[in-house]
DNA sequence: TCCTTTAGAGTCATCCTGACTATAAATGAA
DNA sequence: TTCATTTATAGTCAGGATGACTCTAAAGGA
């Protein structure tokens, strides 16, 4: 038998219950190394500790609702940012003792995004910053875990689909896209067959129109791009050897 | 603010509660086509409809503890088999309406299977069965969606992973492995291309010593294999075109 | 006895990739 | 000013992987 002790009537305060969480592996490139939103808690247990953006889900909503509510909460990010933000479910986490104070089941979600804001905290978050993946120590909750899967999902990730843009401004040169790679694979591409791959993908970038060039890098200004309409790369561009979990 | 109304003291009874509960899409491989592991339900609500194994969480189980134990109930697999077997986790479906109920929020599971004994009624359902995929009307709650996404995703992996073989028994041809391929698929693929490519991956398969044959088959009789140690498969094994969803 | 079916060996042209070379255009240091 | 350094971008070339085939072997069924 699975059904809790609530045979006929489905009384929702019968049984004990389990509560809802999300946690929200926000993920960027800055500076050539992988950075991490984290906020500081400000409510027990782990006072003061780093942790994922997350927080509880509310009676009427979704999973990912809950997710883009709690990030505009506890960093205060722009809500259009907030809104905009491609949210994708990671996995949901549900050891019986991995909160220590009751039963919280946690769906994770991951996120990347290019530069933006400071972030400030907010809702149950003392603060909230960019911290270089790795930088800190260990996090409040299985974060560290949940962190490192998303970690290789999004390194997986790039492999086979356009995903990459979504780490870079709306325009963007092809050197910033392959820092992407580099930096999340943890490996050095070459330049030319980078740029041979991603030029021969149908509807991975799109030549911004008129010679543009970016400005402030130190060699020769290069051309600029948008994401194109594709989201799947076929054939995948793989990562050199087995990985180097940096 | 995030936190349910109990600020300091945690009442686990204190607010409207959700269920937990885990739903299992277990695929396999009969006569040539993709069946799927359904059971019939013997309770409100959806009685007497199709749905996949699956039900409540336990206050001190895992999500995947619960499903093995589900499973076993609801389907009476022997339980050396539900033990042995590879789960993976899908997604978790959340959305506030999913069961007329209450609010539930379902852990979904994917598990491939070879051949398996069949299947008998147990817990909460009626009956259990292996049926064609897609051959039945609509299932109780959002389970043709789950199904949905178990499909893509296991066609999905099977091009960069050695998961094929979970579908096929300890030791198979390579006329069965490709049977995987064509059937998950919906397309057909070249024999000697596909042994090239099986052969020539380091460990995905490994000869069984000896020439034993494969008896039954109309054809010549084929070597047979084991899985191999490898879990990668690099490069991958694409699918042609863009995905054929049958 | 043939026809059909499947296994398995092998060929060939093409595409993709990794490794390189070379040139252009910017910045900063000497 | 000049040069070294850095990055962008255009090519080349060989080898590996793939798709489309052909051919032979070995089984079962008509």
């Amino acid at each position: 038998m699975s059904t809790p002790p609530a045979p006929g009537g489905y009384d929702p305060h019968a049984f004990e219950p389990f509560a809802v969480t999300v946690d929200l592996a926000v993920l960027t490139v800055r500076e050539e190394r992988l950075h991490v939103l984290l906020v500081q808690r400000g409510q027990e247990p782990y006072t003061g500790e780093w942790a994922l953006p997350g927080g509880f889900v509310l009676p009427r909503e979704s999973a990912e609702t809950a997710a883009r509510r709690e990030l505009a909460e506890e960093t205060g990010l722009p809500g259009a940012t907030v809104a905009g933000l491609h949210l994708e479910q990671l996995r949901t986490y549900s050891e019986p003792d991995r909160d220590p104070r009751m039963r919280v089941v946690s769906i994770a979600f991951t996120a990347l995004v290019p530069g933006l804001p400071e972030p400030r905290g907010g809702g149950d978050a003392v603060e909230a910053r960019w911290l270089p993946y790795g930088s800190y120590g260990p996090l409040a909750f299985d974060h560290d875990r949940i962190l490192a899967d998303a970690r290789e999902r999004v390194g997986a990730k790039l492999e086979y689909t356009c995903l990459a843009t979504a780490f870079c401004p709306p325009e963007f040169t092809l050197g910033e896209l392959r820092q992407v790679y580099e930096t999340v694979w943890g490996v050095e591409l070459d330049r030319p067959n980078f740029r041979r791959k991603v030029l021969t993908t149908p509807g991975f970038v799109r030549a911004v129109e008129g010679p543009p060039r970016r400005t402030g890098g130190r060699g020769k200004p290069a051309a600029l791009y948008r994401a194109g309409e594709a989201t799947a790369l076929h054939p995948p561009l793989l990562r050199p050897e087995g990985r180097p979990s940096s």
